[in-house]
DNA sequence: GCCAGGGCGCTAA
DNA sequence: ATTAGCGCCCTGG
């Protein structure tokens, strides 16, 4: 069958999430038109090559935790960090404040 | 903080 | 065709 189209919504989204912001997957999912299905956002992030121009260190989980493993996590907290996101002691960001908000400003 | 279970779409074997 | 696994999310103990 035809492949989805999945991932350049999401990507499209993805691209607009403005720099010192974060999103969550399910965020992402949603405003693609994914409703629900958030496992794909994550899914289409790791199939991201080198030279993507998709911000996908912004795309985080809904515990605005960061989902990937120690290396990578780290990396994209560092990102993150230099984009003005801040960490707290246990590796989370407090979403209520960077989260980003569409189409609500 | 941890683990378990169900649900959704896609990829690899 | 089927199975299993995933950068998930939610609820519950």
């Amino acid at each position: 069958m035809a492949p989805a189209k999945t991932y350049p919504r999401i990507y499209r989204t993805t691209r607009r999430i403005p720099r010192g912001r974060v999103a969550t997957y399910g965020q992402i999912a949603e405003l693609s038109g994914l409703a629900g299905h958030a496992r794909q956002v994550g899914y289409a992030m790791h199939a991201l090559d080198s030279e993507t121009n998709v911000p996908w260190h912004r795309v985080i989980n809904a515990q605005g935790r960061v989902s990937l493993g120690d290396l990578a996590g780290r990396a994209q907290r560092a990102l993150l960090e230099n984009e003005g996101v801040v960490f707290d002691g246990s590796g989370k960001v407090d979403l209520a404040r960077f989260r980003w908000r569409p189409r609500s400003r």
